[in-house]
DNA sequence: AGCCAGGACTGAG
DNA sequence: CTCAGTCATGGC
């Protein structure tokens, strides 16, 4: 853990909503929507996601009893635009099994441990869907969340530190956790990718303004 | 024609 | 425990 020095976060958050504008994500139609989204979006473009979902919608196998009573192969062959369609078949059970039995009432904290638990569900879907199905208050860390902060001198090890660094550093808000990671992602997609292409990022403009 | 996308699991060392 | 390999389609 060695962090150079600190981001204001506030202020990253009130630049990027103003440059960009609120981003809509995840308006599924239903919350069980957004959660089988959370397993087909894996390192997977939203766009090949639409069309998966599409094609479950479009069977009338978008509803938990549906995924259940699909057999494997003919899932598998419905969510193929999303890629790895084989296991994210598997996934899909896996997670509606959950869903259908899991206790509303539990702590966060707990949820997120069943969910860790369920082979195929990370920190990242798992947040996703505490946080954009549920409504619950965490902080999704992404590939491009961890881009950003390593690009401003702000290097951590592990996907909770990084989790700990956001969620410390800003009031404990679900709808502003929800915006500014879709914020976040909105500003990668432009100026933050795998291959550095920072010109014109509105953040160097939040630098220059602090030293003023 | 590569490179990349709103990751997670497995097995080797 | 770290980490390369694996899973796979579609858009640009």
């Amino acid at each position: 853990m060695n962090i150079l020095h600190v981001m204001d976060l506030t202020d990253t958050y009130n630049l990027l909503y103003n440059r960009f504008g609120p981003q809509h994500w995840w308006p599924g139609d239903t919350e069980y929507e957004i959660v089988l989204g959370a397993v087909l979006t894996q390192n997977t473009n939203w766009g090949n996601v639409e069309k998966a979902i599409g094609n479950l919608k479009q069977k009338g196998l978008l509803n938990p009893k549906g995924i259940m009573r699909a057999k494997k192969d003919a899932l598998a062959q419905l969510i193929r635009p999303s890629g790895y369609y084989n296991q994210k078949a598997e996934r899909l059970k896996a997670i509606t099994e959950w869903y259908m039995k899991f206790d509303r009432k539990m702590k966060t904290k707990e949820l997120r441990k069943e969910l860790l638990s369920i082979k195929g569900v990370g920190p990242e879907t798992a947040d996703s869907i505490l946080l954009y199905a549920l409504g619950r208050p965490v902080f999704v860390i992404d590939a491009y969340t961890k881009r950003m902060c390593e690009r401003h001198g702000v290097n951590l090890e592990t996907y909770d530190e990084y989790q700990k660094y956001f969620e410390g550093r800003l009031p404990r808000n679900a709808r502003k956790y929800n915006e500014f990671h879709a914020l976040i992602v909105r500003l990668g997609k432009d100026y933050c990718r795998k291959k550095p292409r920072c010109e014109g990022c509105p953040l160097e403009n939040l630098k220059k303004e602090k030293r003023k």
